[in-house]
RNA sequence: GGCGCAUUAGUCUAGUUGGCCUAGGACGCCGCCCUCUCAAGGCGGAGAUCGCGGGUUCGAAUCCCGCAUGCGCUACCA
């Protein structure tokens, strides 16, 4: 479904391709990140930021932070802090927000009130709105009992046209009123930077509430307001958004705004199919910092979904997602959340970062290691063996307390061999000094030398050599375990073993 | 129910001006190689009647129509 991006190129947008058009200051891209501090930052809304942020950033445009507060009940300051934090871990930035400030401040929907009011009051005048003393109990029932007629299930219009008599009898039943915008009977239509055009049909959208009854403006006048005097160029958001959209552009006119262009990309699914939502497992960015994932692989992975690199590169850092990245090649289906392929980048993620950065992203995540002298080479030692940070503590439990081995591994210490082999082992170790990692390698290759022509395979030498060090048949290479593990302790397990207590 | 969007292998996708598609790549899976082990890496394999049914055409994943399925919206949530 690619190809709408070229034909909406006349609605503003345009392909890297064409520089040219870069110059034209009217056209400075402006998009925004809208999330609602109601939680932490949901994997769905941090693809949302990721994708506003690399086409802003790809058009030389900027990006506003701006925070959909105005459900005061269930937002909250310490969310919006958590959602700042992990927008910038991930390494996206914006140019205005309440952090940060800006020319359209404030940018809490909760501290933008009187604009709102000034523009319902000017709704008003135009005699677009009308208060509605409806209930929510009342709408509820209208709604189901719309349902079970098979009737749309809109607003009905019930206080559309009343009295100011009875305006004034309900108010003194102690009744406050919500605004409701008074929506024409037209179509709506519009060209979706991604669906190309879409469109509405008359009836198919109810009068909806502008300013709620405790006086806040709704999602939907807040929403247009601030896009508007924000100056928003672009609205790019989850196609849950799609319907509104309608909504959001009969208010811009009503309101003598010009709207911004809209691209509604594909929703992020569960593995069942549904939106992706907690019963899904983890959705929270936070949670997959925690567990030890890094921002790059998070960034690339979302981006994956929808989109796909030219050429096949698809491991891939946020400067070289900006550098490739291009909004027009969006898919517009949706895509299912695969934590496997997730793992899969993350894992390709810390093998492609140099060994000091994932020295210092790793000791959060080994406190117990991180202080020793040799960790840097007990990281490096496993590196290929995790998939996330979090994987490490299991695998560096080689390096801890030797633990007897289980039947099956205990036999490699049985036989003529293995004994003579333990035995060398000691014996060499004795001899040398265990200062690096490569004088570790010797002693390993000098114990392979010294059975090589009596027809012993390698594995029948450094197995036995393996499991007497660590009590296990799997592990690091056996010149990290000599190297970390140190000669007086190599040698004191050599003798436990060779004297018969491990078999 | 209405409206909207979507529909290529288990998953993410390429494919858009119809023929180069006997449908390409990636994850996962299987096998081989490398290797002291586990991994990582390299190589190879299985896996898609391109949702279904019609039509247009010499020729359709690609165009048209219908249907089905999924998802979303239909809130004084955003």
């Amino acid at each position: 479904m690619r190809g709408y991006y070229r034909k909406a190129a006349s609605y503003g947008v345009f392909r890297k391709a064409e520089p040219e058009t870069l110059g034209k200051a009217d056209l400075m891209v402006r998009v925004r990140f809208a999330p609602s501090p109601t939680g932490y930052l949901h994997l769905g809304s941090a693809r949302t930021a990721l994708f506003n942020w690399l086409f802003a950033r790809g058009q030389g445009g900027s990006v506003v932070l701006r925070i959909e507060d105005t459900d005061v009940g269930r937002s909250s300051r310490e969310m919006e802090e958590a959602i700042l934090f992990d927008l910038r871990w991930l390494g996206l930035d914006w140019d205005e927000g309440p952090d940060v400030g800006g020319p359209h401040a404030p940018y809490r929907q909760s501290e933008r009130g009187e604009i709102y009011r000034e523009h319902a009051a000017l709704l008003e005048e135009k005699g677009l709105t009308y208060p509605c003393y409806c209930t929510p109990e009342e709408l509820q029932e209208k709604k189901e009992r719309a349902l079970s007629e098979g009737r749309t299930p809109i607003y009905d219009g019930t206080c559309r046209e009343l009295s100011s008599a009875r305006r004034r009898e309900l108010e003194e039943q102690g009744r406050r009123p919500a605004v409701r915008f008074r929506v024409p009977e037209r179509e709506v239509s519009f060209q979706d930077l991604l669906h190309g055009f879409v469109r509405f049909p008359p009836d198919s959208i109810g009068d909806f509430v502008l300013i709620r009854s405790d006086g806040r403006a709704g999602f939907h006048l807040a929403g247009v307001v601030d896009d508007a005097t924000m100056g928003i160029t672009h609205v790019i958001r989850g196609e849950d958004h799609l319907t509104n959209t309608a909504r959001h552009l009969l208010l811009f006119d009503a309101l003598g705004y010009t709207p911004p262009m809209y691209l509604h990309h594909s929703l992020l699914l569960g593995p069942d199919g549904g939106k992706m939502s907690k019963r899904h497992g983890a959705t929270a960015v936070r949670e997959y910092r925690e567990m030890g994932y890094l921002p790059q692989a998070l960034t690339n992975y979302l981006a994956l979904l929808s989109w796909s690199p030219p050429e096949g590169r698809e491991v891939l850092d946020l400067q070289e997602l900006l550098e490739l990245f291009d909004i027009g090649d969006l898919s517009s289906s949706p895509a299912v959340f695969d934590r496997e392929r997730l793992d899969w980048l993350n894992g390709k993620h810390i093998r492609r970062m140099s060994l000091s950065e994932v020295v210092e992203a790793a000791r959060g995540f080994a406190p117990e290691w991180s202080g020793h002298a040799l960790f840097p080479v007990m990281v490096e030692s496993v590196l290929d063996n995790i998939t996330t940070l979090g994987d490490l503590p299991r695998y560096l439990q080689t390096y801890g307390t030797k633990a007897p081995p289980d039947e099956k591994t205990a036999e490699w210490l049985r036989g003529e061999v293995a004994v003579r082999v333990l035995e060398k082992a000691a014996d060499i170790l004795d001899r040398r000094e265990l200062a690096d990692l490569e004088s570790a390698r010797e002693v390993v290759g000098e114990l392979k030398r010294a059975f090589a022509e009596k027809d012993v395979k390698p594995r029948e030498i450094l197995m036995p050599l393996r499991v007497a060090l660590t009590g296990k048949d799997h592990g690091p290479g056996l010149h990290y375990l000599l190297y970390v593990l140190g000669k007086g302790e190599c040698l004191r397990r050599l003798r436990q073993a060779l004297a018969g207590s491990d078999a």
